[in-house]
DNA sequence: GTCAAATATGCACACGTGTGCATATCGAGT
DNA sequence: ACTCGATATGCACACGTGTGCATATTTGAC
């Protein structure tokens, strides 16, 4: 017999809540009848620093609690002029380092009680549609990552008064904030590490060279090199995933003109090549070959890596974020600020 | 003097936009204005399906297009049924799984034309607080990760008629509907394999015991292994991270009963052990000893890993929740469902 | 030219809230 | 008993949209 009253498997705690097809949000008018109140009654007895008795503030969270009842943030929004809405607009979820900054970013955003949307995800190509769906809602600000978003968007934006921080580029339009890693001074770093270990022959491996922080940090390159007197032995470009690093790494360490060390755009790519050179070619890092790379994401810190990278802190990236966002509250119209967050060099044992 | 009009680093462009500090969004009353028309007519303009003649409609969309237009969804919101708002829980978004999953979600949630609220992102510690605000919007839908949210907070989104989606658990309460990788059939493809490769001596080391994969992956570990008469060498429990993977990785292969084999109960743990046995003890795998995963992400088939693991696959499972969604914008009432996502053992090179 | 059907348009309401304003109630000080 | 300030409460409006309804205009057929 089947009949048994035992559900198994059920999560315990009974009074099994269920959605009624036809019914909706209780709203304060309902709460308001059963208290044996007025609905501005209601309203205030959810509004901090508002006129209402102890007695009846009482009764009617009673009520409220009893109904269900919360405000509907939609109709609050429509007159007051906070949304607390806040898009996020993110290249490519898997790419570490815009995980592990979306992640820290979406956390301090919900700590702020501001509601993160994100736009993004996954898939490289530009956002633009997805964005100016977000538009719709009055956003209090968007925060956008370098690359997914055209010049024509942000002026949308800012046609709609919706504050903009860009992140990961510079962006010298009307007042948007910019946020971007000093790239250069990284450059510096890298190749400076690379020539007092006593490497000359250096190559390049660079990212997407339409991304603002690979023109820059190709560039930087170039400069330090200079400076010493070297010449590259090799630029490459790639796409900043670790694929690209692994595939082109091959054909670097397999070229004409063999490099003993190379700098890479960013960790990623820098892991591809280094399982390229140790796995595949089975070559002996750093003796070798020195590699170093940029960002330091997670995974460079593992012990089968150990890579030698220049540090593009995340935490004080976040941080400013949300300093910007405030100040921005505070004075929407107040001129666009332009941050260069300062890299350090982690110099593990890859070079 | 440096009163040259030049200023360098500048995006082309031209017009640049600013926020005035007291204007307030552009609305269709004003539209109308400045086209002439009622502003019933220009909320049909921006209605597919609506009555309005060619010509004005063209003078319509011209007007919005020069004032920068753009419906207002918050107070259209109020009076229509769908939000287009859909709030994602996540725990962490550090767990690379987690991440990827994350990532791709609420690529297919923007594709539908949803907005994704996403809380969390990073801290392990429940986000009830975090959700109640977002439930101060009237949410289509809401997605929790596995373990980010009590079941009273699921009852509260019950009762403002959110529907639920619980990912990475079976949640058996009221129309919730729940996704989950069927873990005890995973458990058993580990063991078999693990058993077809001559291994006896089989160790577990598994996450936080409290999450409901853990348990169920630490069951089935235990079913398989009592099915072949076999008894575990060693049950340690870790946090399903890499640093605990790692760090509970070298108690266990230091320990008086060593295994030579160990099923990880998630691929960051496998990755953490392997190096502990490859880097830090010297071990060689998969000759002294076996590593298998469960998850497959994405380092995992990285060459240097090559790490043999139990596929839990993200796409069918984001297709999976996305049915899920839209069946249940079809009938809100329906009864809830419970769907098993069937995994598949990648064998590479560690056991 | 007539009439009906199809198309176009404006008015006014509903959506759910916060809050200014006017008014009512209460308590205390003289 | 009277007055004044503090506290409490309800009414009504604004927020910006979509849409039903009634009406005006055009189209097409005979």
């Amino acid at each position: 017999m089947m009949t048994t009253k035992d559900e198994p498997n059920r999560v315990p705690g009974g009074g099994v809540q269920r959605i009624d097809a036809g019914r909706r949000r209780v709203t304060a008018e309902e709460v308001a009848r059963l208290a044996g109140v007025s609905r501005s009654a209601v309203s205030r007895a959810h509004t901090r620093g508002a006129y209402v008795s102890r007695e009846k503030k009482r009764k009617i969270l009673e009520a409220a609690e009893v109904l269900g009842y919360r405000p509907n943030a939609l109709a609050a929004g429509l007159s007051s002029k906070r949304s607390n809405l806040v898009a996020v607009v993110t290249g490519n979820l898997k790419n570490h380092y815009d995980s592990e900054f979306v992640g820290k970013l979406v956390r301090q955003l919900n700590d702020l009680g501001k509601l993160p949307i994100v736009i993004g995800g996954t898939s490289d190509s530009i956002q633009d549609n997805d964005v100016l769906e977000a538009l719709d809602y009055p956003l209090d600000a968007i925060v956008i990552r370098a690359g997914s978003v055209t010049v024509e968007t942000v002026r949308s934006c800012l046609k709609l008064q919706v504050p903009v921080i860009v992140s990961g580029r510079i962006f010298d339009v009307g007042n948007v904030d910019s946020l971007c890693c000093d790239n250069n001074a990284g450059s510096e770093m890298a190749v400076a590490a690379l020539f007092e270990s006593g490497r000359k022959n250096i190559g390049y491996l660079g990212g997407d060279p339409g991304l603002f922080s690979e023109q820059e940090r190709c560039a930087g390159f170039i400069a330090a090199m200079r400076r010493r007197r070297l010449e590259p032995v090799v630029m490459a470009q790639s796409d900043f995933s670790f694929g690209g690093g692994y595939a082109t790494g091959l054909k670097i360490l397999q070229g004409s003109r063999r490099p003993d060390a190379v700098f890479c755009g960013n960790d990623a790519m820098a892991l591809g090549l280094l399982n390229a050179a140790r796995e595949t070619l089975g070559m002996r890092v750093p003796e070798d070959l020195s590699v170093i790379g940029f960002d330091d994401i997670e995974m460079s810190g593992w012990p089968c890596f150990n890579l030698s990278t220049i540090r593009n802190p995340v935490e004080p990236a976040v941080g400013e974020i949300v300093s910007l966002l405030e100040s921005r509250f505070a004075d929407p119209a107040r001129q666009g600020q332009t941050i260069r967050i300062v890299p350090t060099p982690v110099l593990r044992g890859t070079h």
